[in-house]
Order: C-alpha cells, then structure tokens, then sequence
DNA sequence: ATGTAC
C-alpha cells in the first residue's frame, strides 16, 4: 500500500483515510525529519494499525518513527474497550516496559573532575551486568519470590532494600502497573527471567554518566530537581528475556485466536483480540507482570550507580523520574465530547501527562509529567515535559530513532575506531562488545536534537533541559 | 529488543 503524506499543520501531517483505514494516520514530523520518515515502511504499518478494530481519534507516528515489529516503533494507537476495541502484543514491543530511568547527583561536573569520572566509569564497568544472558544483580530465590516481584514492581524491590520510599514517588505509576497476572507469564519466562533482574542487556540500551548541558526551561527544571552543570545517571534498559517471552507467547496465543473474533489484520504481526476477552485479558496481565519486571531492573540498576557514586565521588543520586516507552495502558480521554474508556498501546512512545493531571504525583502535579529521552552513544539525551492540549492521547517520542539497520551500521562503522572518536571528543566508553558498540552508532540514528525540536513544534511535550554523555556503559 | 534461528 502506498502512503502519501499531506501536510496538515506546523509538525503535523495526515495520512489520508483509505481501503481499511477506520482512522486517518496523523505523523508528526519537522521538515528535516520528512525524508527519513517517509522513506521507511513506518509509514505503511502507521496505515496498517489504522485497520484495528475499535481504533480510534487516527493511528498517530512520533517524530523518531521507524519500522517494527507490525507496529511501527513511535508510534501510538488508542482502541474503544465497549466498542470491541482490541489489545496487539505487537504494539507494546517485545521489550515490554523497556524505559527510560534518569537520576540527578550532588555533584557537577566540574567537581567531578577527569580522574574521579574515570575511577567511576571502571567501577561501573565491572558492577554494571551487561550483554547477551549474563547474570543480574538480584538472584530470585525461585518462582514464589519471582511472582511477588511480578505484582510488586520497583516498590518490591525497595521493600526489600533496593532503594528508599522517595524513589517510588518519581516512578511512573509509582512503580507497580496494576493488574499483573503472574500466572500467564509462562515458565520459560520466568526461567529467563529469574537470574536477570538488575542487568542491562544489549543493543540500544545503556547507562550513562551525563551533564546538564544546557535548562531551557528552570522553573520545570527546579520542580524536577535539575540544575545546569549537575551530573546525572541516565537508564535505559527493558524486562529482558522475560519480556521478550511474554510477548512470543502471546503472540502465538492471538495469533490462533484471531479467527474466533472474526478479526482480519494487513499484517499478521498485528495479531490481536479484542480486550474484552480471554485473550486480551490474558496478555494484559502478563504484560503488566513484565512492566512490573521491567521496573524492578532499572531500580536494582540505580542501586549499582548509587553505591559506585559513593565510591567514587562520595555522593548520592536522586531520583529525577521513571518512564516506561513500550506499554499499553487503560484510560480514560474524551473523543468528540464523550468519556471512553481506551487501551492506549504506546511502543517507542511515553506517556507525557499535562499539569494538574490526576496521574501525576503531588510535587509534579504543576509541573507535568517529566518525559525522558535518551539520545544515541556521543550525543544529547533530553528531559521535557507534558502539556495541554496534546491530541495524541497525551503521549510524547521515546528517543533518537534507528534510520540505519543493525546490519548496515556494522558494514560502516568499526567498533574499536567509534570508541577512539567518542574518547577523543573527552567522552569515556565502556563497552560489552566492539559489535555492539558499531551497531549503535551514532550515525545509524537520527538527530536527537531535531527529534525533540518537532516533538516540541508539533506541542505534543516541552523541553526542559538537554544533557550531554560524560562516560556511557554499554549493553 | 532477544538463550541474534524453529
């Protein structure tokens, strides 16, 4: 299917209604990001996802749009529960609540200085479990103790001891996503799982030791706890192997259930059920217990950055906020004048709440919701906010966005040379593998800078503050 | 993203 795209606005441009479209596609994009947004087949899945039943408002596409696995990676659908509105395990993503964790420390960055970074980037290097499998930092004691973690999220990993109460009130959903059904996580999820949580994982997933380079906006800036100059710690990281498993298995589960609901898709990888069904409700259970898992990893992981940071520095790290870009959720918006009740997916897309949001925590609430971008390896991360007036079911992007594939960065660029530039520009880099390291180069990702400007132009989430990597330890 | 393939 051919799409054509036509500018509707500043930002914003419409992918007609066609064919079995029940939704027009709306892309928001700047003029400089166009070209790569339309020479990808995201374009196409952003069509293809319009066809869902019970979609509705239009099947949106962030500005870091590309292609993914039936759902286009950026982008965001709603569907109308009482309406037969369906549930796609494609349009979570594999990595189920992978997200983006930042925290802020006592110190700048010229306090810290370059033998004190380097002292803690060899800390991080061998506390920080990273790659392929591995080990993480948290042994489970078997399937009991994995379901408790299932249900509770990072507020069971701070119950027992990984981290303090305050960091659950900078945790989107203060930690735990309602509604997880340890029992449709498969056994094979949990073994995947069992011996992972705190660890990294690979491709596109880091943590970094970054700057405040630069505050755009300082009274945001104040309410999140951000100054120019501080260090922080950005997290990106996912629910690993067990994530992945949930979404295999419920793929498999949808996929041979589809017929029974009388549901045809474009593109099987759209395999869906209505969310009101057994299904539906089954993967929307096991889907909350690996966000759940996913928000346990990235609270054992700030544990490591803490303790290297007293190490290494003598300070500590607080918690700026925790957001999940790979999730579907349940809410409540008004879609021409009356109340509905959604299932909202967002993959490679976050939440962006504006103030005085119900969602939001008390000392947030008149600020909005912090949204966290990670940048590629060498360049910008950023921290906007939410605002009013976001048509896009109050959703934001999620970070750069691939343009190269993993096999064309690996055919231009090498590992050991990338690391030699990124060193030289003074930045310090840990790697886990040279193949890894090319794969994610900065290159094969679009500008971040120009992704966070039309996110902003096109209102769907202010900027705040832009920070610049000091060291990175790479999955 | 991922025990980088069922």
């Amino acid at each position: 299917m051919e799409v054509v795209l036509v500018e509707e606005g500043p930002y914003r441009f419409r992918i007609e209604q066609r064919d079995q479209m029940r939704v027009p596609g709306v892309v928001f994009a700047s003029q400089a990001l166009v070209p790569q947004v339309a020479g990808d087949r995201a374009l196409e899945q952003v069509a293809n996802v319009a066809t869902l039943p019970g979609i509705v408002r239009a099947s949106f596409a962030m500005p870091d749009v590309h292609w993914g696995y039936g759902f286009p990676i950026g982008g965001v659908a709603a569907t109308d529960i009482a309406e037969g509105g369906v549930i796609s395990p494609g349009g979570v993503g594999f990595d189920i609540s992978c997200g983006v964790r930042l925290l802020a420390a006592g110190v700048e960055r010229a306090e810290l200085g370059h033998d004190r970074l380097q002292r803690l980037m060899d800390i991080l290097d061998v506390t920080i479990p990273r790659g392929m499998g591995r080990g993480g930092l948290w042994k489970l004691s078997g399937s009991e103790e994995m379901d408790e973690l299932l249900v509770g999220g990072a507020r069971y990993a701070v119950e027992h001891g990984h981290g303090v109460p305050r960091d659950l009130e900078r945790c989107e959903d203060y930690g735990v996503l309602d509604g997880a059904l340890p029992g449709q996580v498969s056994r094979r999820a949990v073994q995947r799982g069992i011996d992972q949580v705190g660890s990294l994982g690979s491709g596109n997933h880091f943590l970094e030791v970054q700057a405040v380079d630069r505050i755009d906006d300082p009274d945001t800036a104040a309410v999140f706890g951000l100054r120019a100059d501080q260090v922080c710690v950005m997290i990106h990281c996912g629910s690993r192997g067990l994530g992945h498993q949930v979404c295999t298995d419920h793929v498999h589960a949808m996929d041979e259930a589809l017929h029974r609901y009388r549901i045809s898709v474009p593109d099987r990888q759209l395999a869906c059920t209505p969310v009101d069904s057994p299904p539906g409700r089954d993967y929307l259970g096991a889907m909350a217990a690996a966000a759940n898992y996913g928000r346990a990893n990235r609270q054992l992981l700030s544990e490591a950055a803490r303790r290297a940071f007293v190490t290494a520095a003598g300070v500590g790290l607080d918690l700026v906020y925790d957001i999940s870009h790979n999730m579907a959720k349940l809410e409540t918006h008004e879609i021409d004048g009356v109340s509905r009740h959604l299932c909202v997916h967002r993959k490679g897309a976050t939440r962006a709440l504006p103030p005085g949001d119900t969602g939001l925590p008390p000392d947030l609430a008149r600020a909005g919701q912090p949204v966290l971008i990670p940048g590629t390896m060498g360049t910008a991360s950023y921290v906007m906010v939410g605002l009013p007036g976001n048509d896009a079911f109050h959703s934001a992007c999620h970070g750069a966005g691939r343009v190269w594939s993993r096999h064309h960065a690996l055919r231009m660029v090498r590992g050991e040379q990338l690391r030699g530039e990124l060193e030289a520009r003074g930045i310090a880099v840990r790697p886990s593998s040279w193949r890894g390291l090319a794969e994610e180069a900065p290159r094969a990702y679009k500008d971040v800078d120009e992704v966070a400007a039309a996110t902003e132009g096109a209102g769907l989430a202010r900027i705040v503050a832009r920070l610049v990597p000091l060291g990175v330890v790479k999955g």
